[in-house]
DNA sequence: ATAAAGTATCTCAGCGCTAAGCAATTTTCA
DNA sequence: TGAAAATTGCTTAGCGCTGAGATACTTTAT
């Protein structure tokens, strides 16, 4: 009947009864839920040897075309990171020998990101325990709950200009 | 019509139509939406030379109590961070001079720590636009809406075992 | 009374991200 | 065409968090 927001809030009730502090109830759980469902992912990541971060890289890649490849800059906008952290994100994998970077034929400043063929095989083995993973985590909710919460959500974010890009 | 995520899971159902990939429609867009908020609540922040983790520590304090006071544990439990994070946070705070830290009387481990007038005034100052800047962000959902996304968010954690504490 | 287990807080190395800035290349447009 | 603006990818200093571990104190159990 109540969970930990609901406590904030009503604290807030106490201590600032002047305040309208209701929009703590949406943004708080937002990051609460967000926070919950970052530490249950990161088990089964760590498993592969591999972290939310990585995870985002190789599923991207493998999702967005039959190469798999993208670029750089590609890669940022799917993922919402600075330039710096994809450069990172990337040394890494490549280090693993996980993904491989060749230059654009068609632009001199650009970058080909590609799954290696190991890049590939770790993702495909991780993504259906990933799925299992975020499916349990929303047992919680019937399945028109769930539809009804995606509608939200969707709303919300296109009504903060989140795009298809 | 369309958000990011609904490309996402387009670009799914082309590349591995074997999987049931819906889980990610909930999960991925509640990290995007947390991304966001984040983003805009830090411009706020910033004016008054904060960031979002001492903001959680000042705004904790002030609706604890009358006295405004807590233990780093009790910080930790509301924050969902670990104890060294706290610590950290509480050494800038009190570098800043805007919270500080006193021996339990009736525990020799314990800590007490105290907004003091500085921080008080500091977390009466920024709480007037914080709540303007979420108000403005949840602007896309009509009152029912919110009400109806509250509900389901409460579901959620509450079925992950978020508790009032 | 005392040993063992538990709790509260802190320290610190390591890690990944941001922000700022750079070099190279491409695009825009007067 | 040429200069200015924009774009691409990278580097690096600085920052905050985690995870592991240390210390000191308290509680539990015998």
């Amino acid at each position: 009947m109540a969970d930990h927001v609901d406590l904030v809030l009503e604290q807030w009730g106490e201590q600032r009864p002047d305040l309208d502090t209701s929009p703590m109830g949406v943004v708080g759980r937002v990051g609460r839920l967000n926070q919950l469902f970052d530490g249950e992912l990161r088990r089964n990541f760590a498993r592969y040897d591999l972290d939310r971060a990585s995870f985002d890289v190789l599923a991207t890649l493998r999702r967005s075309n039959a190469e798999h490849s993208l670029t750089p800059a590609g890669l940022m906008r799917s993922s919402m990171v600075t330039s710096g952290a994809i450069s990172q994100r990337l040394d890494r994998l490549e280090a693993r020998g996980l993904v491989t970077r060749t230059p654009s034929e068609t632009d001199g400043r650009g970058v080909r990101v590609t799954l290696t063929d190991q890049g590939l095989e770790l993702i495909d083995n991780v993504l259906p325990a990933h799925l299992e993973t975020e499916h349990q985590l929303l047992a919680g909710l019937s399945k028109a709950e769930r539809e009804q919460f995606v509608d939200l959500l969707r709303t919300l974010l296109e009504s903060l200009g989140d795009k298809r890009d």
